[in-house]
DNA sequence: TGAGAAAAAGCACGATCGTTCGTGTTAATT
DNA sequence: AATTAACACGAACGATCGTGCTTTTTCTCA
């Protein structure tokens, strides 16, 4: 009669398997995509086998969204993390992130693209956390950038919020470009993009891998 | 016996206006959201009726990718052949874009985007469609950088593909932040990233209302 | 090992999906 | 005005959707 489960149960683990599997499905058809008949074939189960472990659909894609973000910052944010404050580690996220996405978006998707296109006309519990965790990236990086004008690495009147929404719009273009038209050439230039973003808004140029464009010698 | 219509005829009319209430349901809900049913309950039609205007729920699809490529382009592209080449008819299509961006999809949404997410990773006519008019858009602005090039208005050395990833992603962050983050202030971040993005390429800086950055004097 | 809870299956429900078919109604052409 | 093609409807198809119930199987701990 276990009332309290002391021990990694049955329950948990199949728990873990259904989101795990679910995950994969949702990546690549979106949580909207998602149907838990299709989960159950995944799974070998039944359907209100599977169903019986989250209260609704709406719940499971809950769950889902804080699986996801909690995989996407396990690679992108906490390792760089080790890195020292400023341009290192806001270097570092954009790699991380770009690594995240060359070897697992890309070939699968990514839940909270297709996630913020599905919802973002949609009220509910489902919207408001993608909303959350999306919030808390941008947050992060927000965070980084302002860090790196404390340490003296990027310009004081650098706009945090100005420079995440670009390099969000670089990862963006580059889902775009390497799903859609599947154009390899996408993630090099998402990394000169980044340079030439980042190295606008660095005090040393060099020190952010700044291609230099002699022509930007402005005064105004 | 009408076998050639000389006229517009009635099936006509109605083809075009359940074209027209198509795209005001795929633009919200996405091309995967429309369903055939609840466009009937739309236009006051059977199921049927509407059903049979397309061979199928596939070239109702490709029609609506059609129909949507059209009114962006009169909207965005053919005015901006008005003003001169160079960087006035490429900082027209931009302003064009971002108009129609802030009037129209901000607050209902964009088959481009959505689709782009939807059949990012699905096979068939709908995401070759999809691909085509996506690349048909994405081409006229490459030809609108390089006549600015030509011009002289941009650095000889400016990169097209790589100035219209860029501005690719500046609009799509647009799209992210003011449609699920509801942020207001998108629209300027993404008139400052355009401003700065050009700028980076301009021969003459000021000619692209370049906001300049001092640090960005590098001669590496 | 046996009591009892937890987990999974089984079954069924109302809805909706895209699609087909046959039949009537409307409109355009002779 | 008669004819004929175009148009729209209603019904029904098999599938699948999410979600409840009830029953059976499986696991857990005393």
């Amino acid at each position: 009669m276990p009332k309290f489960r002391n021990t990694v149960s049955k329950g948990l683990q199949t728990h873990a398997a259904i989101l795990d599997a679910a995950l994969k499905i949702a990546i690549r058809d979106g949580l909207e995509g998602l149907s838990i008949g299709m989960l159950a074939d995944a799974m070998g189960m039944s359907k209100s086998g599977v169903f019986a472990h989250f209260g609704s659909r709406e719940d499971l894609q809950i769950a889902l969204i804080d699986e996801y973000a909690r995989r996407f910052m396990d690679d992108v944010f906490f390792p760089a993390l080790q890195k020292p404050r400023g341009l290192p580690r806001l270097t570092a996220m954009f790699e991380n992130w770009l690594h995240r996405v060359q070897t697992i978006e890309i070939p699968n998707g990514c839940v909270f693209i297709s996630g913020a296109v599905e919802f973002d006309d949609r009220e509910g519990p489902v919207r408001d956390r993608m909303v959350t965790v999306n919030r808390g990236w941008q947050g992060e990086m927000r965070v980084a950038v302002r860090q790196a004008v404390e340490c003296g690495h990027l310009r004081a009147d650098c706009d945090p919020e100005q420079l995440v929404f670009e390099l969000y719009g670089v990862m963006l273009a580059l889902h775009h470009d390497a799903r859609l038209l599947r154009d390899v050439r996408a993630v090099e230039r998402a990394r000169r993009a980044f340079d030439r973003t980042v190295g606008y808004c660095a005090v040393n140029a060099a020190s952010a891998r700044f291609a230099g464009n002699p022509a930007a010698t402005v005064t105004a």
